[in-house]
DNA sequence: CTGAAAGCGCTTACAG
DNA sequence: CTGAAAGCGCTTACAG
């Protein structure tokens, strides 16, 4: 291991020299910073973050948290943030609560996190009054995708927007007997996504003049699993929905499954409608509410690196990416 | 920020003291432990990981490198892996390479990953000699996942036998006209499970005295949309295949979906079979080879644990994890 | 059982 | 333009 000691002997200068010519600073003459620019390409050397860290204070790391990293939804805001952190050099620490509340407390109950890192991300999860407490203690720019909270960036779609233009959809092809399909609010993370796609169900039906049926509301936990369970319950019903609002795709298709199950045509006898526009619905001619999710995780961040001074860019504090209805081969008038 | 010398003075002891108190070390008097365990917590005092880091040459960290987040496959692997490091107190410090050769490059032509990191984890990666060579020289652990270098802990399935099941029970049925779906050999990453899953279904053909056919041989590209377009191609062909196996469930998938743009059914007219029992497999009812995808995570990072001493816990060096024949109805005999 | 002090490898005013 | 030196916050022999 090569340190700036050793180039700067190779070289013949101080390593205060060393250390400006590396990273570009002024007061350095050109031959100078060739000369050691030369030299470290060629003893391979490469600082160490611990120390330039801690004589900082920066360690140039993002921290993101996510409630499930296996889920595509997360995957893919990762794969979003991580493009544009490390196009700035900035490596991604990954922190994966894998859905245990316990671990949840323990990441976000100390100044772990920020401590660790120059900013979080937090993806997926509202945090709660004592969270954003100790977050903000930390001084360092946080950001949210999914979620906000004031005065810090977030990113997120219109997800009420985004339940009401399905559900419109659906009313307008003349379903009035329209199910919903979510996360129920007592799951430890998830939880302002799923209200807010509840609250455009019910408030899409009570402007259509629908009176909404709670036997109607179903958990389906998010899961291709859980829209299964979802659908066979529905479809038990003795008067059951002749049309589903999933507030995902991979709940929808769960959904589609039990249709098939239980001998129901779609969309003959049920018509069904996710969101996220997930790659998987197209192979299902899924009707979804498509969302730009890797979108998602650049503009976030794309926002903390803003706050860290990385960019001249103007990133706006509060995003709302647009969702755009995909009507596809699962949503049609009922029988 | 409260820093171990703050801590030190509000005990009343050294900082020696306060360092020893907090991680456990013996010669510390139960009393003055307790104290600075109070305390601590009191001032929510979290040390410092790039001074510990700067002090010990361990940074707690254990990179991981993928060549795509966003597949299920690696996403379910990540997650394993994060599961046993979080255990043990590591970070995990994500390198998601996106297919990018580029980023393939950057990160492994320097010294980067093993100077940020006690450890690298390369998962889905068959590192190049000159990889090797320079993961190598930075002295520290790295872990194999669906790969192995001699020298270096592994863990994978065996690809050859999984595809040979696969195509044997094809050909159990009756099959002749076996057709693969797979990756190209000359794509920037993912290049030895393809190889080999090809591999054992030729040799599962020629032992059975059946001729490989060049035209049945199609690159999916490891997704659902290649998957799609290689069953176009194969139900195009003139003589067309009866049965497919495809590499991978989402490829599998998207052989099925050309199957029913074409009007062909399955398993009468087509049998399909894919590998890794993905979520999504059992919605299709898709018959398959199910490896244990997160297990390979956890075994992966509790080999390079203890080769970083942190476990004494003997794993094995080369794992190969078993895999299994999940049928379901997508194979048949052939009409 | 406890403390003083050196050292880890950088960065950054400050002087020249 | 360049260097000497202090300092970042820990850990760890070494002495007591």
């Amino acid at each position: 291991m090569t340190s700036i000691d050793d180039l700067a002997r190779e070289v013949g200068v101080s390593t205060a020299t060393v250390s400006r010519a590396l990273r570009g600073l002024p007061r350095v003459s050109e031959e100078t910073r060739q000369r050691v620019v030369e030299a470290a390409v060629r003893l391979g050397y490469v600082p160490s973050a611990s120390a330039s860290g801690l004589a900082t204070g920066r360690t140039r790391t993002v921290a993101v948290v996510v409630p499930f990293v296996t889920r595509w939804f997360f995957a893919t805001v990762i794969h979003g943030a991580e493009q544009v952190l490390r196009e700035r050099g900035y490596d991604l620490l990954l922190y994966n609560l894998a859905g245990d509340p316990a671990a949840r407390q323990r990441l976000f109950g100390t100044g772990l996190l920020t401590k660790r890192a120059d900013a979080v991300l937090v993806l997926g999860l509202a945090p709660t009054p004592e969270e954003v407490r100790q977050l903000r203690s930390g001084g360092r720019p946080v950001g949210l995708v999914g979620a906000s909270v004031d005065g810090w960036p977030s990113v997120q779609i219109d997800d009420h927007a985004a339940a009401r233009s399905a559900v419109e959809h659906l009313l307008a092809l003349g379903h009035r007997r329209i199910a919903y399909v979510g996360g129920l609010d007592e799951s430890p993370v998830d939880v302002v996504v799923p209200t807010a796609r509840r609250d455009g169900y019910l408030e899409a039906l009570l402007d259509a003049g629908v009176e909404p049926e709670p036997a109607y509301e179903v958990d389906g936990r998010f899961t291709m699993a859980g829209g299964l369970a979802a659908g066979r319950r529905l479809l038990g019903l003795p008067e059951g929905p002749t049309a589903v609002f999933a507030a995902s795709d991979e709940m929808a298709i769960g959904v589609l499954r039990a249709a098939r199950e239980a001998g129901r045509s779609v969309p003959g006898d049920l018509s069904v409608i996710g969101v996220d526009d997930h790659e998987t619905a197209l192979f299902f001619d899924l009707s979804t509410v498509r969302q730009q999710v890797a979108e998602q995780g650049r503009t976030a961040a794309r926002q903390v690196l803003a706050l860290l001074g990385e960019t001249d860019e103007v990133v706006p504090d509060r995003v709302v990416l647009p969702t755009e209805l995909v009507l596809r081969s699962t949503t049609a008038p009922p029988a």
